[in-house]
DNA sequence: TTGTGGATTCGACAAGTGTCGTATATATTC
DNA sequence: GAATATATACGACACTTGTCGAATCCACAA
């Protein structure tokens, strides 16, 4: 199995169709927040980036990163020998999969119950209730 | 890591202590949310509530609930040769848990982006942007 | 005393995750 | 072209999670 030449979005492996609200572990969160902020970029590229946070060896996450490319989260694009990575999946769809996990089980899927749980046990600071009421208002004026 | 010499507070399993914000698998959560709410409660008692919900062999359930002593989320009282399971982690704890969780992960556990998300991408109604509001209001007037 | 039925104990297995090491293939530099 | 530095390709292993099945144990009725 070798010489494709995919330049685009042809991967030899079943990749999955990239989903609007993805679920990712630990360890593609840190890999994806590295590929947001510098794709296209090379697995050498982000162990290197982590090294600060994660003491991960390349291959650890070279093969993450390549069972995420099966995930339908990551692409490659291959020049010459050199594999670039890039998001197939967004920032947002990443937050929204991770949100709407935690919404469903804790709280059944309900917003307003979540919303009372974070107010009442998570201490907001005055600030950040402050910070709260202006992004409601601001949306209430829509 | 494993070293085994911790101090057994519990029978024959080396129990770990409970956090006070608990992170709990799927299965953990359904589970959990039938003993909150009939605790004590034995195995079979379990199995039964989640039966609408929930295909699970009898051994699946128990299975489960013993890996989950051994994680410190609930601990067993013995009656005779019966067993009731009681939780250890409050709903709180556990809310909490998954709470953090999701806000490490995806907001770098900072509040206000994860609210302004919230408002810009989960389409609050115009009756869950009320509601909010009246909880800050509540709030700012501790 | 024995049979019966529910409860408990345990070992298993597959899939998914975290983590590597190593053999190969490919460039780059003298 | 040989030596050196990179990348890639893969197989591996330990653990966790989801899921059971089967052997065993026990209280109790007949």
């Amino acid at each position: 199995m070798k010489g494709d030449n995919m330049t685009r979005s042809t991967p030899s492996n079943a990749s999955q169709q990239a989903q609007s609200n993805a679920e990712l572990t630990e360890a593609e969160w840190a890999i994806m927040k590295v590929v947001w902020e510098n794709e296209p970029c090379a697995a050498g590229t982000v162990q290197e980036s982590l090294t600060h946070t994660r003491d991960w060896a390349y291959s650890t996450v070279k093969t993450t990163m390549d069972r995420m490319v099966d995930k339908g989260f990551l692409k490659i694009q291959k020049i010459r020998n050199l594999q670039l990575f890039s998001s197939v999946i967004s920032e947002v769809d990443a937050k929204r999969g991770e949100f709407r996990k935690m919404l469903k089980r804790a709280f059944d899927g309900a917003l307003t119950p979540m919303m009372q749980f974070m107010i009442e046990h998570e201490g907001l600071s005055k600030t950040e209730l402050t910070q709260l009421r202006k992004l409601v208002n601001r949306a209430e004026d829509k």
